[in-house]
DNA sequence: TATGAATGAGCATTCATTCAT
DNA sequence: TATGAATGAATGCTCATTCAT
């Protein structure tokens, strides 16, 4: 019992100095060596905890997208106004880039790319980018129709707005990304609130 | 006397045979061979029009900014209205998105994942996706003051506001290249000028 | 915990099995899988012990002057005797020569060969050719400057002189090198000391 | 017949070229496209004229060699003094090096090289510095046996002794290749000549 | 005859993975 | 269990040579 626990823990340092280094080097640049090197151990314990240098990437992903995941739900469950609902959304993600910093935004960056070079392929299943932005476009329609019924928002195409809601958080993230001295993350999430929600907003 | 070959029109053939095959397998996993096997040329005839796999790589990235440039400024050029601008930068790049069709939209998203892993080194000159983003944010940055001082746009943080309709803008095509089926670009273009930019409009 | 190894003498191992491999075949001829062939490891082996091809070359080099350095000048310090010093140097040359045999004396002519094709150029720093010889005329001018002030040779231009020696000495290795069989490097040796060291010996 | 001149003139041409660039770049670092440029032809235009690289370089190497050849046997000729025929072939050959100057001394160095080199092998047959050495010594053990007869040299082994004056020559040359500034051929030309002939000469 | 476009054999090097210890 | 020494498949690129024009 004891030993499943040191198992698992040094199965998460692993995956902690893997995540370090592909999003210090990218994935394609990241060797197993410097994995290696980065989680203190030797190149040959890393097959002890992993099938192969895949199975890391894809064990980070599955780690990372499941963190953000739950953090989301979490907050969404608190909150019963939809457009609260909606700025939550908004905060949670653009704050979660925010204080995850420099390291995870790389990271996320690099699961970011892999999934969609591979979305034709191998990886496919795990880096599942398809089902994410699904189940994001559904959980954001879900609000959107709640608030619809309650009036909050004026009638529209639901999965269409979720669509452009998304894509304007990812899109603003990755302006980020590429050049954060040129992106104000903070104003930039008062504008998408204000001016796009405004948007949508039911007027009398 | 040797055999007379137009060298300008065979480059192009390679490079279009390069970019199809990079859409299809991914720059990293496409091997000179697969292109010049798609090419329908020797290896070595590769290297007879590009000096490297990376030359292949930015010359073709070069080629589609440089189209994907001239198709915008040649639009824009032709309306001064700025709500008109907005939704012809909109629609320009949408429509190029559903037009060029399968193949160039996958390797447009091999340029951009490539930009994004490499955006701290080697390409960067080339693949120059922060410059391009600056560009195009002070782009849309101009009409909007234009727009604000036109008295059609209320005031607004005009910097943010381009960004957050370029985020728009491009996470709404990313999901489109995750996901085709899932995403109806026309209406989701609609949803984008409606809601959003009715978000920035004036009213009296 | 891993396989043992000593990896200064594996190191060695692969040198001796490059050693061979350069006299045998040439240095340019010679290919990492012949190498590894020879020294019964794998390709990626030999890459595990060295950086390059380069750097296996001018390990070899430089493995090889030193230990004739070594000889020269142990045998040297023993000596106090100009005329028997000069005696010396003809004799411990000309022997390692001989007794090196084949696959050392192989080799060290693709030393030169190798030093001589890139006199202005990369490997200069090792194969310092230009260094060696300089550090030898240098060595036998002391030689015949005390040999001249002890009255033992008669005044002459040291510095050419010592050129004419090393110079005779090199060509006829290089001849035994040629056609062994047609060059008696021992009655060559008597004949160098005799003739030649006759004409710089004072007389009464 | 105006043709087979035309034809001939221009094999010349291309071997001047190869032969320029040769010395320039070394005989492996030289490119067919090199030696094509440099003579002003096309790349395939030198397949015209030699079957293959290897045969431009063998070619050079005879022409090379036959020039050198025939520069000393005509000398000789004129002269019939024993003396004076020795100090006659160093002469030419010192004076050929300093005369020839730069580009030929360097192409000579690649000759000698490429002989070593090859010396159990393929070029053999072309580059065969054997025969050349085993030339050299017979012509210099004639002139040493027939200054014995006429009591101008001591007794001597005389083929060791033409042994020793080839290497002091072509060592000498070789330390001079290797570092122009550092030898002074003029000045060791003489020593070579004072020291080394006066020990072979027969006192009164 | 002259040419250079086309070619592919050949090679140094990298690195994920294996496995003896 | 932990390790790192050993490995060879895989790949970008070079260049002598061929051959259609």
């Amino acid at each position: 019992m004891p030993k499943i626990v040191d198992k698992e823990a040094k199965k998460m340092e692993i995956l902690n100095a893997a995540m370090q280094v592909f999003a210090h080097k990218g994935v394609v640049k990241t060797k197993i060596i410097d994995i290696a090197t980065t989680a203190g151990v030797g190149k040959g314990t890393i097959y002890e905890y992993f099938r192969s240098k895949e199975e890391i990437f894809t064990s980070a992903y599955t780690y990372f997208s499941k963190t953000m995941e739950s953090m989301v739900q979490e907050a969404l469950s608190k909150e019963d106004d939809p457009l609260k609902q909606l700025e939550l959304i908004l905060t949670i993600s653009l704050d979660a880039f925010v204080h995850i910093g420099e390291e995870f935004a790389d990271i996320m960056m690099e699961f970011w790319a892999e999934g969609i070079r591979n979305k034709n392929q191998d990886i496919l299943d795990v880096i599942n980018l398809k089902g994410v932005y699904s189940n994001y476009r559904k959980m954001i329609q879900k609000i959107l129709k709640k608030g619809i019924e309650k009036g909050v928002f004026k009638p529209m195409d639901t999965k269409s707005t979720a669509s452009v809601l998304i894509g304007a958080l990812d899109g603003v993230m990755l302006q980020w990304i590429m050049d954060r001295k040129a992106i104000n993350l903070r104003k930039v999430s008062v504008v998408l609130l204000d001016s796009f929600i405004e948007g949508i907003r039911k007027r009398e």
